[in-house]
This record gives C-alpha cells, sequence and structure tokens, in this order.
DNA sequence: CATATTTCAGATCTACTGAAATAA
DNA sequence: CTTATTTCAGTAGATCTGAAATAT
C-alpha cells in the first residue's frame, strides 16, 4: 500500500497542506489569498473570471475576495458595462502583498522538495502537470 | 502558480482522493477499509497498531473498524495478555472483502495514472516516496 | 425564457485535537 | 504516578452543492 500513487499523493499533498497553512497563518493569510492575489497582478477581473482562472469555487472566492478588502489589498466596483459584475482590482498594498505571499510560497517549496535535486524536482513537476492535464480532460 | 509543486501536488491529490471515494463509495466502503483490512491481512493487531501502521488516528481506526466489524468483516476481542487492547483479526468475509477493495484501488491508480508511461509512472512513486520520507524525517 | 454573476448557507471528506475511562 | 489503549465529541481546511437575488 505504501507504493500505491494514490496514497502517496494524498499523503505528501497533506504535508505540503499543512505546510502552506502553518506559513501562511504566521502572516495572517491563506493559500487562496495568494492564488486570487497572483491572479489579480495580471489586470483586474470579475470574481467569475478569477473563480475559473484559479480554480476556486465561487462560494469561496466571495469569502477570500472579502478577506483580502478587509486588509486593503484589493477593491470591488460594480461593473458599469455589466452590472451584474464586480470588477476586483489590486491595491498597492494589494500588491506588496502579493510580493510577501510569493516569498512565503517559495520558501515553502524550498521545504517541502528538500529531498529532492533541482532535477527530480522537474522531473516531478513535469509528471504532476501530466496528471493534472489527465484530470482536467474529464 | 500554475506549476508551484505544492499547488500541483494538492490539485492532483483532490483529483485521485476524489475518484478513491467514488469508486469506494460505488461498492459501500471507504479509503480507511481498504487500509485497514490490508494491514489486517499481515495477522491480528490491537487497534493502536493499526494506527501507527497505517497513519490513521485512533479515533478514526475506531469509527473505520466499527463500520467492518458491522458488515462481518472483523472481530474485536479483548487481549488475555493485556486488558486495555483489543486484539482485531480478520474473517473470512474480510479477506474476501479485501481482495475487493485491492482490485477497486487497482482501477482508481489505472484511472489516474493513464496519462502516464509505465516508467513515468514508477519514477513519480519514487519521487512521492522520497518526499515522503522527508516529511516523516521531521 | 434561458443564461450569467454574486452571495450565502450548508455539506462533504480527510486529517487532526482534546478529554474521559480503563488498565498496565 | 506515569504511560498506553480505547472511545467519543468536536475542530480545521479545502472542496463542492444548492439555492436565492439580480442582471443580461
Amino acid at each position: 500500500m505504501e507504493h500505491l500513487p494514490s496514497w502517496l499523493l494524498t499523503q505528501t499533498a497533506a504535508h505540503a497542506g499543512r505546510l502552506v497553512t502553518e506559513r501562511f497563518a504566521e502572516i495572517g493569510a491563506r493559500g487562496y489569498h495568494y492564488r486570487l492575489l497572483e491572479q489579480l497582478l495580471a489586470g483586474p477581473a470579475s470574481q467569475a473570471d478569477l473563480g475559473r482562472r484559479t480554480g476556486i469555487h465561487f462560494g469561496d472566492v466571495v469569502a477570500a475576495l472579502n478577506e483580502l478588502a478587509e486588509g486593503g489589498y484589493l477593491e470591488r466596483r460594480p461593473d458599469p458595462a455589466d452590472k451584474r459584475r464586480n470588477v476586483v482590482t489590486i491595491t498597492a498594498a494589494g500588491r506588496r502583498r502579493a510580493t510577501e505571499l510569493a516569498a512565503t510560497a517559495a520558501a515553502v517549496q524550498q521545504e517541502l522538495l528538500a529531498p529532492l535535486t533541482p532535477a527530480e524536482r522537474a522531473e516531478l513537476v513535469r509528471l504532476l502537470t501530466l496528471l493534472r492535464a489527465g484530470a482536467a480532460a474529464e
């Protein structure tokens, strides 16, 4: 059972999730914040677009954006062209926060991948990307 | 962000978890059942031992064993040598169930690893095992 | 009328925490 | 008195479901 890929995946992912949650919690953030702010660096977007691009469900996007808005990291304005939409824009503080979160994320990768050589790290990313593409194809 | 190992890990693990949950649910089982029955094939064990060997928390071991006992897949008897312990023994029906769950687990691996060649699958297992060992070393 | 967006309320699963009762 | 085992009750976090209100 110790070599079942599905078991190894869930075990290592649980460890990775713990690292991410811990390190981000130390600076009052969550993984969703990083994913969303990173997306917003590319430009303003509606909440539905953010959900589609990050793979985060609409309901969870709302909650995470509420938290980020409280910190002053983004602004929500109704879209004049389509009044259903909110246009979400990152602020200057949000850009600084994104840099901080990116550094935290990079540190987590270092900690997580410590047992692997650079070549092995690249290969792991390649293989996981293939799996990810296969899952998305369904 | 799409090439962050921690993100790829949690995404592929979430997909793997969905597959496992779905396929096992179709035959009225859970992943914990498979892990525990597989361990019991090696011989009777106390619940604490089962928890340590499978990595499942004691409380969750209790719940899963309750479910397996209801199905007649195992028996719990107090240990005469140490009255704190329960000795958990797999039944004949439990052995048949273990075979069924192993087949389901194998089918899930096939589905999950479809995008990879046999060599890539072996390499993925090797890399994840290294990560797992690193995590356990802490 | 059908579709898209935002929002909320709740549910799932795995993993984990804490505490009580019993026995070594 | 400390430690180990079993058990239960409850929490946390990411993911997902369903439905309502609004606008296209």
